[in-house]
DNA sequence: GTTTAATCGGATAAAATAATCTGATTATTG
DNA sequence: CAATAATCAGATTATTTTATCCGATTAAAC
């Protein structure tokens, strides 16, 4: 194995991106998202609602319903999607699973890893979905 | 969730880094291994097992029988053991799921990921066992 | 040689994650 | 208002990962 994120965080952040690389208010079905992304219907159902649930996207329920982002793509950051999911606590854990690995007690890799740990944690963190349209957009295509 | 690498994994770092911060030839029952690190002995047991396959660890059976390392810490590298239990592929796979991710089609985030994919490699790589003896002697002290 | 303490190997069990099924509800469209 | 196309909610199933059990084998110590 070796995952880093979830597979729900993971379709998770597809579908949102997606969305983000739709025209403003236009609003997707979950059968479609499934389709394009090539994810299963009603596992990507789920994800949605709870991303819903979440405040990142809405929903919109009856014949042409569907989801859309629920503010602005420029205020919507991967490190949201990852938080809603899947949770925070990789980084503020440890790398090679000691417990309390802390300055105090540190595991024989803290420093070097906490380095990484923490350019990821900015990365997703600077990433907003907007920034990401255009290169969203190309994927997409490719798939 | 969202995991690095998997407990297997985590288990056979942490109990090979403990044999390296032995004496040199010493043997280390998987009893002990268990008791120190605070792993299910079954499973430790388990564990030690495919790192012997993999020629990282010797065992000897029979009464005073245990593990020891295959060659000298300072030719045992982090990345190594990852090899042996979760394999490479993370290196070389999306971060976020999408399929065939690569220069030629790549997901949104492929090169500011990357980067960082690749440094996460190198430290791993890097890190050989002898260097990491002290650090590791202080952690096992405060488990 | 018998006891004891260890690994070894194969099967099994438990828990977590991923995926699916089903039926209800909702709202648009004709 | 009937047909249709969507979300929603809860239950269930499947798969993977984590953990355990048990009997066999091995070798040291007495």
């Amino acid at each position: 194995m070796t995952v880093i994120f979830s597979k729900k965080c993971e379709y998770g952040m597809q579908a949102v991106l997606f969305l983000a690389a739709k025209e403003t208010g236009s609003v997707v079905s979950a059968e479609k998202i499934s389709q394009v992304l090539k994810i299963p219907r009603e596992f990507i159902s789920k994800i949605l609602q709870s991303l819903r649930d979440s405040g990142i996207i809405c929903s919109t329920k009856g014949k042409s319903g569907g989801f859309c982002l629920a503010k602005p793509a420029s205020e919507i950051k991967l490190i949201d999607i990852v938080e809603a999911i899947d949770g925070l606590e990789m980084f503020n854990s440890c790398v090679i699973g000691f417990p309390e690995c802390s300055p105090d007690t540190p595991c024989p890799v803290h420093d070097s890893w906490g380095a990484l740990r923490t350019q990821a944690f900015e990365m997703l963190s600077n990433e907003t979905l907007d920034k990401l349209k255009e290169k969203t957009l190309n994927k997409i295509q490719s798939l």
